[in-house]
DNA sequence: CTTGTACCCTGACCGC
DNA sequence: TGCGGTCAGGGTACAA
């Protein structure tokens, strides 16, 4: 479940390592990772033998900037993992290898994704301009004031959770930390994102900011499946306030958690101190 | 335009 | 021990 601060620790890792080599071979064993255009074998065709510029992260996305004009896109969705080495360093947590990338220093790229949810895209930098337009802004730079954040939420009837989840609005955000943010501002997740306050659009903003600097400090959330390059696990998830403590006392007021569904996605929040 | 729902996929988990 | 059903959720497609 990568979110922006598993993305953005995937991305400080691999970005020293990647930068200046060439890519000799790419091998795609799981086609359906490949995302059209232009498919698979032209994929392959066309990422062999470049040389990776710089690594980037735009919302949860991770990009290859390719000398001359084009950039590999990836999405990590929910299993995606990243190995790099001369071999797999543990092959008991990557047992679903879908694509290898064999690199001018011996070493190789190994990405490995169970679900097959995640994948690679090749753009031109047009085409990933014509993207990234359309996604919101990024949290944890300098432009994202609270009158931005508000801006995104103003005559919002969709409630405040759903609108942190979409990527249109603010990118980066996922249901983890959504969830967390909202608690640390005392912010019921059902409200109407056009009904906050100013109060409470900058608590909201805040806490969003926090939230996203204290994970990345942690190298994210290991949950479940996200696992940083080589299979190195964040430590996030011991600092979790509210995500996956359905039942227990809630750590500011001792109610119980509960979770509801929004939007297809669980929502774990405290009716004690989320209003 | 906004909002909501189905879908993709596999493995972990639960009740029987 | 097995077996069917449910859930996890990021992004997209599509319907209302």
């Amino acid at each position: 479940m990568p979110e922006l601060p598993e993305v953005e620790t995937i991305r400080r890792d691999l970005a020293e390592e990647l930068s200046g080599r060439t890519i000799e071979a790419v091998r795609v064993h799981q086609p359906d990772i490949v995302l059209p255009p232009p498919g698979p074998a032209a994929f392959v065709d066309r990422v062999s033998g470049r040389r990776i510029d710089s690594l980037d992260r735009r919302a949860k996305y991770l990009l290859l900037r390719l000398l001359g004009d084009e950039l590999v896109q990836v999405q990590l969705r929910m299993t995606g993992r990243f190995a790099l080495g001369t071999s797999l360093p543990d092959p008991a947590e990557f047992t679903h290898l879908a694509a290898e990338f064999d690199l001018d220093d011996g070493r190789t790229l190994f990405y490995d994704d169970t679900r097959r949810l995640g994948g690679f895209r090749l753009l031109s930098s047009a085409d990933w301009a014509s993207i990234e337009a359309k996604l919101g802004p990024e949290p944890l730079e300098e432009g994202f004031t609270a009158a931005v954040l508000a801006a995104a939420l103003t005559d919002r009837h969709a409630p405040v959770k759903n609108v942190l989840l979409d990527q249109r609005r603010v990118a980066g955000l996922g249901n983890i930390y959504a969830a967390e943010a909202l608690f640390a501002s005392r912010l019921d997740p059902r409200r109407a994102a056009g009904s906050l306050c100013a109060e409470e659009v900058e608590r909201l903003h805040d806490a969003i900011r926090a939230t996203l600097l204290d994970a990345l400090e942690h190298a994210g959330t290991t949950f479940s499946d996200y696992l940083a390059v080589n299979g190195r696990s964040g430590r996030f998830q011991d600092r979790l306030q509210v995500y996956g403590r359905e039942g227990s006392p809630c750590l500011r007021c001792g109610e119980p958690i509960v979770r509801i569904v929004q939007a297809g996605r669980s929502t774990c929040f405290c009716p004690g101190c989320q209003h």
